[in-house]
This record gives C-alpha cells, structure tokens and sequence, in this order.
DNA sequence: GTCTATAGGAAGATAGAC
DNA sequence: GTCTATCTTCCTATAGAC
C-alpha cells in the first residue's frame, strides 16, 4: 500500500505524478517527460516500470476511481434518512475548480477511444448511480420521498449535476457555480413540507 | 455570412475545420497541422489569415458559441408554458456522444488558462442560465412551478444536468445515461398533481 | 533499477519565393 | 494568398551501459 511519504519508490511516485498530471491535463495534454520531471524519474526508470504512457495511465487512473469510490462511499454509507446522506454528498467538500479526476476523461478523445482506459471511469460513474439508486429507493420506501420519480433516473440526475456543476464553476471561474446548481437539485429533491 | 459550401474560402474553412477538430479533440489535443490537412490548406494559408493556433481557435470557439446560443433560443424561445419550453430544451435533438462542443471546453487546461479563450465560454453558459432563469420566474410567476424553488438555483441545475448528462453518456458509451438523467430532472420539476 | 544516447516524427511557428 | 524550406523543441519511445 502506498505510504504518501515523499521518498517512495519511483513506480509510486510515477504514478502519483500521472494522477495528478492526468487531473490537470488529461490524457492528451499529458506528456512521459512532464510525468518524469514531475516525479523526479527519468525515461529509464519509466519504461522499466511501465511498459509506455497508456500503461501508466491505466495504473493511474485504476487508482484515481477507486480513491473517488471510496470518498463518496465515505458519504453515502453513513447513517441517516435517505435525503440526508444525498445531500451530504452533494454538499461534500471538493476542490470544485480543478473539477472531476474522473469525470474529466471522459472529454479525453484517446481514453473514450480505449476500452481498458475508459473501464475505470465507466464502472465508477456506473456504481455511484447503483448506490444512489438505492439510496433513493430506501426514501421512496420510507415515504420520505414522494411523486413519480423513478430512482435511477433520479440518481443519474444527481450524478450529472455534480459533473455539470464542475463545468459551469470552470467556465465562470468560481466554485460558486457548482454550489448554485446544486442548491437547485437539493430543492427540487426536498420533502414537501404543505 | 458562410454560405456552408465545400469551396469557402480557405479561411472559412479552416475556421470551420477548427470547430470540428476542437470539438473531438479539445484545444491541446488539436495541432494546427491537423486543422491545415482538414481544412485543406497549407501552413502559408493559415498563417497568413491567423496569427496562429490561439487566434484560429479564438475564432472559432466564438463562432460555435454563437451557434449554440441560437439553438438553444430556437427552443427557448418558443411559445408555451414554461414548464413545456424548458423541457423541450431538455428533450431537443443533440449528439449526445460528441458532447457538448461548449462545455467540452472547460476541461481544457490551455483554455481556463487564456481569459480571451475562456470568454466566450462562460458568456453563452452564463446566457443559458439566465434565459432559463426567466423562463423558470414566468413558471412560478403563474403557478405553473410552486415549492421553495429559487430560479437562478433551477436554471443552473438544468444546465447543469445538460452538461454531466454528456459526461455519463461518453462514460457508458451510450446516450440513454444522458436521457435518463433528463427523465429524472423532468419528473423532478414536474407540476404536481395531487 | 536507473542512466545516457539515439531516433523518427510531430508541434508550432518564421522567412522568403511565387 | 499560397507554397516550400527551415528551425527549435517536444513526443514517445528503444538500446545498451552501469
């Protein structure tokens, strides 16, 4: 398991290096001697570990989704009323402007054109929508939630909200943005109170 | 005005070559060798009518956002209720798997960074919101809408569920994620019938 | 494991001929 | 207006020494 210490090994800190690199860039504007410099590595030490950019990437962005999997987890699995733990998610602290590690590849032509590099954004995108799915379900259940709304439709709304909220906080340049169209979403989810 | 036929001139088409390559491919991802090959012209060609890639993709993105922005109005703009308007918006035509060649761009780290780049952006995103904003105000103004809802907040969920409803389409590889999170939003703002 | 050397091609232009 | 030549740096490796 990867310590955090400054001084782990080379594999480590290349692909630490990636992630970020990755997250700022994408895959496209991500360069083998940017990651290098970035992790004080040189070519030799990249291509002994890895075998060229798309492998060190898969590792990368492996690792990324199941970081962002566990974090809303983290959320999702607290106790509580089903509003509740959705709006906990969608009010969870985030470094709004540099927008979704994950999400954002999908904008990456060469990660959506590689089936092995977009598996990890897909099945993480796909299992937040499950485990809302659920979430939802469990309000409709307990008549916290009321009206004809079909749970996975719901959960997808959530999901594309918070990636929409990023690009709305980028285009603007203010976290604000995102938080506005959440507000919208936590309102219209809302048990009415007549 | 572009006449839309194959032999524009060159600088219609390399501007036209821009958007499309923009578009799949994203400022960073696009060189301007590959506009030249698109366009049909050559380097001599398009450095004699821009300065350079910034200045061709400045005119381009500017072009794109104002193709958007009367798309959107084609829609918005119609006669209705706004409750209706809004979902025809919702509902309208789109390449759903290409993405939105606006919103695409606020991944782009080369556009964030360059205030001219980043403009147009965040002015057509920011129209949308406002003119959905209105739309929403005329809802509750007649009692269509009802509930605590803020209009700004609504309009920017709206967007905001546009924008992240690509992101889970290009994740899946499938544009029913992006219609399913629209269902979820329409039932969302659907006038209750109690 | 890591380093340096080498390599063919692309990125993003500039200069000058036609 | 468009073409070709030229330039520097970067991209994405491979090979072989240490």
């Amino acid at each position: 398991m990867y310590s955090g210490c400054m001084s782990a090994n080379a594999s480590e800190r290349l692909i630490e290096a990636t992630r970020s690199l990755l997250w700022e860039r994408g895959y496209v504007g991500t360069s083998p001697k940017a990651i290098q410099q970035a992790a004080g590595a040189g070519q030799g030490s990249m291509y002994h570990h890895f075998t060229g950019k798309p492998d060190l990437a898969l590792a990368a962005i492996r690792r990324t989704a199941e970081e962002m999997r566990a974090a809303a987890e983290r959320v999702l699995g607290a106790q509580g009323p089903a509003y509740a733990r959705i709006e906990a998610y969608l009010l969870r602290e985030r470094d709004v402007l540099r927008g979704c590690p994950v999400g954002r590849l999908t904008m990456d032509p060469e990660v959506i054109a590689d089936d092995e590099l977009r598996a990890p954004v897909d099945e993480t995108l796909d299992w937040l929508r499950g485990r809302l799915t659920g979430i939802v379900q469990e309000g409709l259940d307990n008549g916290e939630f009321s009206g004809p709304m079909r749970p996975e439709e719901i959960a997808s709304t959530v999901v594309a909200t918070v990636q929409g909220g990023y690009v709305l906080a980028r285009a603007s340049g203010s976290p604000a943005a995102f938080d506005t169209a959440v507000r919208g979403l936590l309102a219209l989810l809302s048990p009415r109170t007549p």
